[in-house]
RNA sequence: GCGCCUGUAGCUCAAUUGGAUAGAGCAGCGGUCUUCUAAACCGCAGGUUGGGAGUUCGAUCCUCCCCAGGCGCACCA
């Protein structure tokens, strides 16, 4: 729609004095299309022009009607303030169409020439397993890279690997204690990364009960740190190990990394940092331990007594009087919170030392910017994980000189990102502006620990098994050999599963957990599928809303492509293309790369899951009423001499751009999109 | 206590970042396969945009105060 935008924007502009960059905002599609294609709003236009108020807006509005139609302004009237314009179909028709059918990638632009954005995404931990979370990362980064591509970044994707730190240590003890078991279980052929996890998890326990095992781990990382061969060796083995997993994963989902420097990488570069940074005079000494453990112990019981003195007022103001059900919840609320805090007061005094060890950890007070205090360097003079992002921060702007870098982890990490941003802002590093935390919601109430936490294994199985069912339930008419139902079942699988995470804005917090009606809870997977399965009547299928319905769409217009008798052309009548369901098609291609941009600029792969699935739907309601190879002329047609092989050909055009189109947004958000289903 | 995120139909989400009458899907009810894939289409019903004030021609969107849910707050990453 851009450059009919353009267009009548240039003709504002050339009716009113006022600049056309100015005028293009305030014309916008319409939602309505009784109300024509285009709208433009006149009040900022009228207030430019010294005519202010809503009779200035509604005289612009008259004169501009009268002014503008010519070109490919078929009609334009005021309504109100507003100037409502109606476009030329066939002209519309024409441009879009040509545009699309000619272009080798829509949607392609050069705003990002010459510019690299680095994207960190994904980034798992080494012998921990692949959960939703990850995949979120995983999928959101990856759509993002491919739309900066397209919009012609030099991309580069990092996976900041979480291969480093003192959990390792922890690891290493484990795998010594019960070497020869893992050994076993390992030569017996269970997957490397699932003793790895058993051992940390047992070892932690363990831990938790014995705090000379946590001795032991420390031990050990300092070996490792030391560079002591054994522990040397084993980390690399644990590291082999993990990746062999997330690199069966990755090529499941179809995704790559341009860059796997994770957080090892960085292990020599850190005291360059520590050496800028002492250098640099922001640094200042922070509470010991114990002044912290302490600190901890003031504020819980500060808030513990505002509970109970709240509680208190709360119950001498009822007296005998029974509470109105406001006030039942408001002491519920509180009677919840005191009965919290004090177990918490409780650990926090058991957690303070007994002596003040007197080292002081370095890092920036920020607590101006409300950013609190931002640990660097701690009280023995270790890094911390903040320094470590840092470092990278610094070899990766040196390294790449990018444009921007995203950062592609949970909205819980904010007050990480943040404070450290911030930091390199302080530092006076130019590039501090394009630091973007791109964050997402939380997978909610799921934990290991109890047992509601979802691997994604058991997700794209319980997909593909979906999928098989789906395609059971239908009336097929076409013919799939055994093997290509297999194939499609798993592709239709992980393309359900990787829309459901790119669906809602990414900010939305997820929550799967469901409650019976027995009150127990349980994760329903289906709802990541938008499964429905009726037991009664034996009725399943994938919703609307997912994946599945966008992949049908392209499916539908492959298979008329493939029995068209030839090619589509660019040469048709593009007078045929007139009705509006046909115009309301096309226009809604003419939109797509302004979705694209809007996407970019937001970091939001949404937009595209909510354009595609409008062109979905369009494309379905279209075909219902639209025969492609065979269709019939209305009697206007007909009388005007057009021939049904010219609708046809017509038709097929439309069909060929809309699929483009629908496999260039599927291919933003990282699903492939197949040919037949 | 301090800071951040979220709140729109029974449920899950939109609303072109301040524009006209707030739109979809699911769930519910009723229709449509002798024509290009029915994993589809069409129709009906469903709303005090958490509450209140403010800013202005105009607020779901911006500001302030409440309410509810989630997350973080010092040497784990």
């Amino acid at each position: 729609m851009e450059s009919f935008v353009r267009e009548v924007a240039d003709a504002v502009a050339a009716a009113t004095g006022v600049d056309a960059a100015e005028v293009a905002p305030l014309i916008q599609a319409s939602k309505d299309a009784s109300r024509g294609d285009l709208a433009l709003a006149c009040f900022k236009l009228a207030a430019s022009l010294g005519r202010g108020g809503k009779d200035g807006a509604q005289a612009v509005a008259q004169e501009l009607a009268a002014a503008l139609p010519g070109g490919v302004v078929r009609a334009a009237e005021a309504a109100g303030p507003y100037v409502n314009l109606h476009l030329d179909p066939a002209e519309v028709a024409r441009r879009v169409l040509t545009e699309v059918h000619a272009a080798p990638a829509y949607g392609a632009s050069n705003v990002g020439a010459g510019k690299t954005i680095l994207i960190d995404f994904s980034s798992p931990n080494i012998a921990k397993p692949f959960h939703l979370g990850h995949l979120r990362s995983t999928v959101i980064g990856w759509s993002l890279r491919q739309i900066h591509r397209l919009l012609g970044y030099e991309v580069v994707g990092i996976n900041h690997l979480g291969d480093w730190g003192t959990q390792f240590g922890l690891q290493i003890a484990a795998w010594k204690r019960w070497e020869a078991e893992a050994k076993q279980r390992i030569a017996e052929g269970e997957r490397e990364i699932e003793v790895f996890v058993d051992l940390y998890q047992r070892i932690n326990a363990l831990a938790a009960e014995d705090p000379s095992v946590k001795d032991e781990g420390r031990e050990w990382f300092r070996k490792l740190e030391a560079g002591d061969p054994e522990a040397h060796e084993l980390w690399r083995f644990f590291v082999a190990g993990s990746k062999v997993e997330f690199d069966r994963i990755y090529a499941l989902l179809g995704i790559t990394h341009e860059s796997e420097a994770g957080e090892a990488f960085y292990n020599d570069k850190m005291p360059a940092t520590i050496e800028r940074l002492q250098a640099s005079g922001l640094l200042t000494p922070g509470l010991t331990r114990k002044e912290t453990a302490e600190e901890r112990v003031r504020s819980t019981a500060a808030r513990l007594e505002k509970a109970r003195a709240e509680l208190a007022e709360l119950r001498a103001k009822l007296g005998d009087a029974a509470p109105s059900g406001k006030q039942a919840k408001k002491l519920a609320k509180l009677e919840q919170q005191a009965s919290k805090l004090e177990p918490e007061l409780e650990q926090a005094r058991a957690q303070v030392p007994a002596e003040d060890d007197g080292l002081r950890p370095q890092g920036v007070d920020l607590s101006a910017e409300h950013l609190g205090f931002l640990m660097l360097l701690k009280g023995d003079g270790g890094t911390t994980y903040t320094t470590r992002d840092v470092t990278a921060a610094y070899y990766r702007a040196e390294t790449y000189h990018p444009h921007k870098i995203l950062y592609v982890v949970g909205e819980t990490q904010r007050d990480h990102f943040l404070p450290w941003f911030k930091l390199i802002e302080k530092l006076g590093e130019p590039w501090a502006k394009g630091l973007v935390h791109v964050g997402f919601g939380n997978y909610a109430n799921m934990s290991t620990r109890k047992g509601t936490a979802v691997f994604l294994e058991e997700v794209l199985e319980h997909a593909r098994e979906c999928a098989r069912k789906a395609a059971e339930a239908t009336s097929k008419k076409i013919e799939l050999s055994d093997d290509e139902k297999e194939e499609i079942a798993r592709a239709i699988g992980i393309s359900a599963v990787k829309f459901f995470d790119l669906r809602a804005e990414r900010l939305k917090d997820i929550d799967l957990v469901v409650e019976g009606p027995d009150g127990s809870k349980r994760v329903d997977l289906d709802r990541i599928l938008s499964w429905r399965e009726d037991p009664e009547t034996g009725a399943a299928g994938f919703g609307r809303d997912s994946g599945p319905y966008l992949q049908f769409a392209h499916a539908r217009l492959a298979g008329i492509l493939r029995k068209a008798p030839q090619p589509p052309g660019a040469e048709v009548d593009f007078a045929l293309l007139d009705n509006a369901e046909t115009q309301a098609l096309i226009r809604h291609l003419a939109s797509f790369p302004g979705a694209v941009a809007t996407a970019a600029e937001r970091y939001e792969p949404s937009v595209i899951s909510r354009y595609v699935l409008d062109l979905a739907a369009r494309t379905h309601s279209w075909l219902a009423d639209h025969n492609v190879l065979a269709p019939s002329l209305t009697p206007e047609q007909e009388a005007a001499g057009a021939t049904p092989e010219q609708l046809s050909a017509a038709r097929l055009l439309v069909v060929s751009c809309v699929k483009a189109v629908l496999k260039q947004a599927l291919h933003l958000l990282g699903i492939d999109a197949r040919e037949k289903m």
